[in-house]
DNA sequence: ATGTAATAATTTGAAATCTAAATATCTCGC
DNA sequence: GCGAGATATTTAGATTTCAAATTATTACAT
């Protein structure tokens, strides 16, 4: 038994709760948690576009453009380019988009709401601040992370990052 | 801005944590958090089945034939049908699984172990304490979880909330 | 004994998620 | 203008995860 085996057992906890909540409300109203996410980052961001979205809900680009993608194909949202820079890829919603994110459900099953909406304000706070702080904890730099070391870096070669 | 933003994004960022650790570990070991689990419940358990290992480390029984499908490739675990009742499998190591299993890396990335094990006994109960509370709440069941809604929600207009 | 339940495991199909590689476009120096 | 490097997005490939459907086997009731 490790030291740390209870927080990891709650944090799976909480993470398939997440995820089984996000497949019910796919199948309730074809829309999953992160699908709302990135709608809910359209109408909040000035410019949408994907790297941007991306950044404000902390996933990948590359996520991110599958999530677009699913939702273009459901006519939900649009992409469109329109800046000089043609790189770029500005997503709207679509009117059937507008209806549907209004309607949205919470992001977060209502089990979970109704319990958190019963504390008192000081014990949501503390609750927040204490999950903010694995929050912080997890993101902490690992020293033995990088898999790659500086070793001379090869003369430079084929400049790969 | 709702009253558990702040908290949905702390829940996300602690899950990409973990993902993104589980994809470095498998760079770097061929191996999963949660393969790790499934070898860590075969040591634990009596007679590991998929289903008890299933249960043990809290995932669908599909889920867990997954993983031991990766595994047995690897040739890190094999399947037997050992019992009188044949449709129950055992899940048992191979010698080069008890041997990556030994030197297995810790589930929770070290920089996070490292400013854990920084912190004062009861700052860490607290923080478990707190992610448990949060862990519960999610499990709590949901009252309106049926997809079917009950009688006056047809018209009551955008009902936004 | 025989057929219907229930249980164990697997297969199937779909979504989310990442990194790395590929594409397209832009900017800047010459 | 033109090519080199930078930036934005997409594509490709892999894994995890689940529910639902299948398959195999056991248990029970008639």
């Amino acid at each position: 038994m490790k030291d740390y085996d209870e927080l990891l057992i709650s944090l799976r906890r909480i993470t398939r709760a997440i995820d089984l909540y996000s497949k019910r409300l796919q199948k309730n109203t074809n829309l999953t948690i992160s699908q709302l996410l990135v709608m809910e980052a359209i109408v909040k961001i000035d410019k949408p576009t994907p790297s941007a979205i991306a950044k404000s809900i902390l996933l990948s680009q590359a996520t991110v453009t599958n999530l677009i993608d699913r939702l273009e194909k459901n006519e939900l949202v649009q992409r469109k380019r329109l800046g000089t820079d043609k790189r770029t890829v500005n997503v709207v919603l679509t009117e059937s988009g507008e209806a549907k994110f209004k309607e949205a459900p919470e992001l977060l099953q209502s089990g979970f709401l109704r319990e958190y909406r019963k504390l008192e304000t000081w014990e949501q706070a503390m609750l927040v601040s204490a999950v903010g702080r694995v929050a912080s904890m997890m993101d902490a730099e690992d020293i033995d992370a990088s898999p790659i070391l500086a070793l001379g870096d090869i003369d430079s070669g084929p400049a790969s990052s």
